[in-house]
RNA sequence: GGGGUGUUAGCUCAGUAGGCAGAGCAGCUGACUUUUAAUCAGCGGGUCACAGGUUCGAUCCCUGUACACCCCA
């Protein structure tokens, strides 16, 4: 047998022991007090010999156990923090006392007594009642190291959140992040709606979708890539400043960077364009700095990013030559240079690709990553914009930018395309790319050309990347750090 | 999809020119009324990821598979 099954079996007979006397899962327990809290309340207070007694109920997870025979200390953990415990067996009493030794690490208890000040100055509660409330049948990961192993920190994200602080701290930055940017979100003004998450066809965003199936109906539904075109159905409708923060769903590779659920802000304002969403971004990625980290110099994995003043702005072309000197802005307007060009860097270009894909193609392989500093990108082609106004002065491109920071891509917005033609031409071009082999490519939606030829008011979009913005505000290195339960393989689950 | 690295006790990790598998913590027994990685004495705990191959003998060498992490596409 091994020593597992062993630690296992022993507290198994501990609860059958307990089964046999009382309830072993009560829940009559309520605290008065959270630990976090009493450690910054009484952060100091003296506890003089004077003073009135302060008692508390506290509860929370046995985090260690020191046994001296008629003594002990021990700490529990709750969601606020920690605080330790004083027992004595002569305040227990001997048969509650003897108790207590039965717990083992990882037990959620509840205590009652009042608060002192052990010799070493810490904030304590000296216990005079303390009951177990749930018997934990698995042993805790080892006190000092904790828990490193990334792939049981994912898979049992409990467990790492049970041990590790700097866990608990992402995720609760990440809960901050969100409410700040709903908060500045409804404080200009914006509804918080919802829509479909199954799709009859997928829109919205260039890429594979995951397939599901509707019994009743009898129907295949995509699980939706994006919610742009159901949002922007809303502003048809007259609500004219839309946000929705919710889960989209790529049917893609994984990486660092990519989760095939992730989550997304989108967002859309009649009457403005893309330069007021550049605006509103540097506005909302700078007030989020404030609140997260209290400042605008930000450390991510050993890199400074500065986003105090104006963010960088660069075309799409410019950007390409900037960061590749030996490309000329010549062979980026060529076909049959770029071609070539795609070519020497190793880019794959299809046959009916044109110039401005092999742009974006290059865009992407070579500039991208390089694109550290908080960094608005323009110009971009309309041929990989399909859902984008185009330029006045430029037709071949679109009024549309993206924002990088840290060579990640956070968001990506546009002035609408609202002109009902156009965008049924559009469709019709991405179907000949999805037939000449591109999965990614989209599909043409009626509904949605139906929509728009009812009127869609001039509009400004945008989508930001929740994750990727909650990776750089907490310095997390992978997407699966911000993600509570980031999708791995299938494994056996854990056996006993 | 390609390359690299890893998988040894519940956890964190050693280790073996190929020859009975190691530590700390956790666990168990005992001592201990201000400890905090408590301490002291003793004890138990392993399909060395899985499947093949080479070998007298494989946790170690070889091949494949699974899972994970990193890099590239």
């Amino acid at each position: 047998m091994s020593e597992e099954v062993d630690q296992i079996v022993q507290r198994r007979n501990k609860l059958a022991m307990l089964r046999e006397s009382s309830s072993p899962f009560p829940n009559d327990f309520r605290r008065t007090a959270f630990a976090g809290d009493l450690q910054s309340q009484h952060a100091d207070t003296g506890f003089s010999e004077g003073q009135d007694p302060i008692r508390v109920k506290v509860s929370g997870r046995l985090m260690s156990r020191r046994l001296m025979g008629k003594a002990s200390f021990s700490h529990i953990q709750d969601a606020t923090g920690q605080v330790q415990l004083f027992l004595q067996k002569n305040q227990l009493g001997e048969a509650e006392y003897e108790q207590f030794r039965d717990y083992d690490v990882g037990d959620i208890v509840g205590a009652e007594g009042e608060l002192f000040r052990t010799r070493t100055g810490e904030l304590t509660v000296r216990v005079e009642q303390i009951r177990l409330l749930t018997k934990a049948l698995r042993p805790l990961p080892e006190k000092f190291h904790g828990l490193t192993d990334p792939e049981t920190r994912y898979r049992q994200r409990y467990l790492d959140l049970v041990m590790n602080e700097g866990t608990r701290s992402v995720f609760h930055a990440r809960a901050a992040i969100i409410q700040h940017i709903r908060e500045f979100m409804i404080s200009h003004r914006y509804l918080e709606v919802e829509t479909p998450m199954m799709h009859p066809i997928p829109g919205g965003a260039v890429a594979r979708p995951f397939i599901t199936h509707h019994n009743a109906l009898d129907m295949d539904l995509y699980l939706r890539v994006a919610p742009e075109l159901y949002l922007k159905k809303l502003v048809v409708g007259g609500f004219e400043r839309v946000f929705e923060i919710n889960r989209n769903f790529r049917n893609e590779g994984m990486s660092t960077r990519h989760n095939p659920e992730f989550t997304m802000m989108e967002f859309y304002c009649a009457y403005a364009d893309y330069n007021d969403f550049i605006d509103l971004t540097q506005e909302l990625v700078k007030s989020l700095c404030q609140s997260v980290a209290g400042s605008e110099q930000l450390a991510y994995q050993g890199t400074e990013i500065d986003f105090s003043g104006s963010f960088e702005r660069y075309g799409m072309i410019e950007s390409i030559l900037k960061f590749n000197p030996d490309i000329s802005r010549n062979m980026l307007h060529d076909e049959q240079a770029i071609r070539e060009l795609a070519d020497h860097l190793k880019i794959q270009v299809g046959p009916k690709d044109g110039l401005g894909k092999v742009q974006m193609e290059i865009f992407e392989k070579h500039v991208e990553h390089k694109l550290i500093k908080p960094t608005f990108i323009t110009g971009y082609p309309v041929e990989v914009s399909p859902l984008s106004r185009r330029n006045d002065e430029q037709p071949e491109i679109s009024d549309r930018f993206e924002f990088f920071v840290a060579g990640r891509e956070i968001a990506n917005g546009f002035s609408e395309l609202n002109d009902a033609e156009d965008q049924a031409g559009r469709f019709q071009d991405q179907m000949g790319k999805k037939e000449a082999g591109d999965q990614e490519a989209m599909h043409f939606d009626a509904d949605y050309i139906c929509a728009l030829e009812h009127g869609l008011p001039p509009t400004a979009g945008e989508g930001i990347g929740i994750d990727r913005l909650v990776m750089i505000l907490t310095d997390s290195p992978s997407i699966r750090d911000v993600v509570l339960f980031p999708h791995m393989r299938h494994q056996q689950p854990p056996a006993e």
